[in-house]
Formats: structure tokens, sequence, C-alpha cells
DNA sequence: CGGAAACCGTTGCATCTGCAACGAATTTTC
DNA sequence: GAAAATTCGTTGCAGATGCAACGGTTTCCG
């Protein structure tokens, strides 16, 4: 069941089985099952509802002139996507696409902009606390984004992954050419980068997970 | 007066007097005028409500530990800063400052937390539409940050003025030091790579009013 | 009016990094 | 289980870019 992952979402959080049955109903949730690869929106598809990850991941990248990608989202699971579009029913040629095998809870705006109720407002206002968070995870990127140097923009990343784990030793939830994307560096750039780290002796790594040494 | 500006900005747009200033009691809005240089918040300051700039520009930074600064927003006329951080009640060693003279008008959130009403619905909806235009915005940036060269950063921000001006010509909100920031590069590198489009007849341009040719 | 500060472009240089290509290792698929 | 596809690290290279320094111009302020 997705009662453990909704626990963790903005969205639901703290809610007991009843709540959440009627918070699931205003939002007229939908359960959708997909392999990787699927395309949740491509560029040119209209959204409808927002999506929220019961399980895998799921990225929003948008394609520039080149055919470069460029990443703006890693969706995880317990997180959304769209909901901004969503909300002002604009649309926006951003290409969602799940990269992993997953489940994605399909939610509507609708109810927000129908008659007040007590409902209405507790979600009303999760909503916007959701949309805060998320502009303040934006930050953070921003940030790592402004440095100048794929070393100061690793350790950027690397501090920040520290801080939500809580310790030296994380998984980043990405493969590496999703991590350069993610710091909008070249792949081998990264690689080589992360190996001059290690051989200085101030990471540790294997595949995804990384440790902080020094 | 500040009617006007007030009509441009997301959450009055559209009043009449009389609900302007029921609005602005909601909000229990207080004007600041300000020099150049004041410093509006520092990095350790807590933020107990969130500004609207009326007049001038204000800068949303945060220093790195090599004392470089990272620009994380450039708010002008009729927009707001600060809401997210308000809004959740958190703090963040973010230095908001005016760098020209500048009226803000500090808007507090309590009342969104207060009971319900259908000015309270009204201000709500408005602010959650005001943080996901803002999201949107902050994805057109993450997307000029995720280039790898100056001159892709420097077409797609220009594209994106040209888009926001409605035209091929326009003038950035930014001096050169702002729009290196902006763009997260260097600022002589910057200076180099107009020079050189210009040289190209790509652009032409005198201090910071641009125009694109071709 | 005059000095100080801010702004902007230019240049030399060392280094960084994107790019392309390749091969090893791993995973997926049939 | 074998072939295909994906992932990841490595390397050579050329060009891009950060950095520091300088000078000219404009703006600010007393």
């Amino acid at each position: 069941m997705a009662m453990e992952v909704l626990q963790k979402s903005a969205l639901f959080r703290g809610m007991n089985e009843a709540q959440m049955r009627q918070a699931l109903a205003f939002w007229q949730a939908q359960e959708q099952i997909c392999l990787r690869g699927t395309v949740l929106k491509g560029a040119l598809d209209p959204l409808a509802a927002f999506g929220l990850v019961l399980q895998g991941n799921v990225t929003v990248s948008m394609d520039d002139i080149d055919g470069h990608s460029m990443l703006l989202a890693h969706v995880t699971q317990g997180n959304t996507f769209g909901e901004s579009l969503c909300y002002l029913q604009e649309e926006s040629p951003i290409h969602i696409e799940a990269i992993t095998d997953a489940r994605v809870l399909w939610l509507s705006c609708d109810a927000l902009r129908g008659a007040a109720s007590p409902l209405r407002d507790e979600m009303q206002a999760r909503f916007t606390a959701m949309l805060a968070a998320r502009t303040l995870r934006m930050n953070d990127r921003i940030q790592i984004l402004s440095r100048t140097s794929i070393r100061a923009r690793l350790t950027a990343f690397f501090t920040e992954c520290a801080r939500d784990a809580g310790g030296n030793a994380f998984t980043v939830p990405f493969d590496r050419a999703g991590m350069a994307a993610y710091l909008g560096v070249d792949r081998s750039a990264l690689s080589r980068e992360l190996s001059r780290m290690r051989a200085e002796g101030a990471i540790a790594y294997q595949k995804s997970a990384f440790r902080l040494l020094k």
C-alpha cells in the first residue's frame, strides 16, 4: 500500500487513514504504474494533473536546440512534479519521464479552485507549503550551479548531501550522467574531478555511494 | 502613491482602492524607504515579513566560504523576496540588500495562518499563484545556468529577455557585474564574450541596453 | 570643481573543462 | 548464456574561461 510513502510527502504527512482517503478523493488521485522509460509528459503535451512519485525516480528535463538536454528536476519517492504548471494551468515544453520502473499518483488542482471548506483550506495550506519548500530547494541548486568550477560545485553538492543525510556517508540518487546533468557539467569531466578528489584523499566512493573524508 | 505599482504585483493586481486597503491591512503592510546599500536582512537576521519592492532594485545573495558571493535573486519593482522563508518560518543565511535607493513594503504571513475568511482565501490563492510563478522563473534561471559555455548562457538569457520585452531590444536590470553574477560567470570573461558577439554582428549594445541582430 | 569611487573593457596567462573516442566492467535482454 | 546495451573511468587535445592587473570613462559626493 502507499500509506507509508504518502506519510513522507508534504501533502499527506501526518494523516490517519480516514483523512487520507478524504484527501485522496479531494485531489481526484489516480495511480499509474509505469515502466522505466515511460514518457509521462512529452514536450508538447498539456498537463492536466501533477504527479507524486510513489515509487521509483522521475526526471523533468528540457531539450535545447542542440539536442542537449537540461535537467530541471530529479524527483524521488514522496516528491512531486508539475505542480506549478498545473496550478497555473500553463503549458511548457518540458519533458517528464520515468527513469526507473515507477508508480505515480496523479493529483488534480481542480478542487483547490472549488468551494471553500475546511478540507480545501488544509490542502491549500499544504500545497503552498510544498511550493515554498520547493523554491528553497531550487535556491540550493542555483547556489550550486552558480559556482564556476567543477570542484566548487561538487563540494557544495556534497555538503548539501551530507547535511540531508545527517552524516558524511550518503548515496546520491543519480548515476554519473545524471549527476553531471544535475551539476551542469560534462560527464567525463566529472569523472575526472572525482578521481582527482579521491586521489587527494578528500572523498571515497563506489558507484553512487560517497563518503567525505578529512 | 503606490497604487500603480501594486497593480503590477501578483498579490494586489486588479483590486480597487477599497479592496487594496483591506488587503494591505490583511498583510500588516509597512513601508520602508531606504538608501542604496541598505541591508534589509543580514546573513544571521531572522525574517519576520517578506518584502515587495515598490521602487528600486533589491538583491538576494549568499556568500560562500571564499568570500565569493552568489546571486540568488534580483528583485525589481512589483516583485517580492523572502516569501518562502517567511511562510515556512525558516531561517537561512541569505543577505538581502537594496542596490539602489528603494521603497519596500513589508508584508506579514501571520494572517494566512489565521481564521478562514473570504479575504484570507483570496490572499492565500494569490500567494500560492505567486509562488508557483516564482518556481517557473527559477526554472528559467536553472536552465540558463545549466549551459556549459558563456555564449550559450548569453543566448538563452537574451532569448528570455527578448520574450519578456516582446521585441529584440531590451534593457537588462543589471550592470555588468550583476549580469555576470546572474549568469554565473566571470565579469571580465562576460565582457570579452559580449565584445566577441558584437564583433560578429550578433548583437549591439550600449551599457545595459541590448539589441539582438540577425 | 576636484578627488574618489564605481564601472567597464582589454589583455596575458595558466588552467580548467568540454569534447570525442576508447575500452573495461556491469547490466539488461532475448 | 550470449549478445547487446548501458555505465563508468581514462586520455589527448584544443579552446574556453577564471583570474589578476591595468587604464579609460563615468558617476558620485563633498
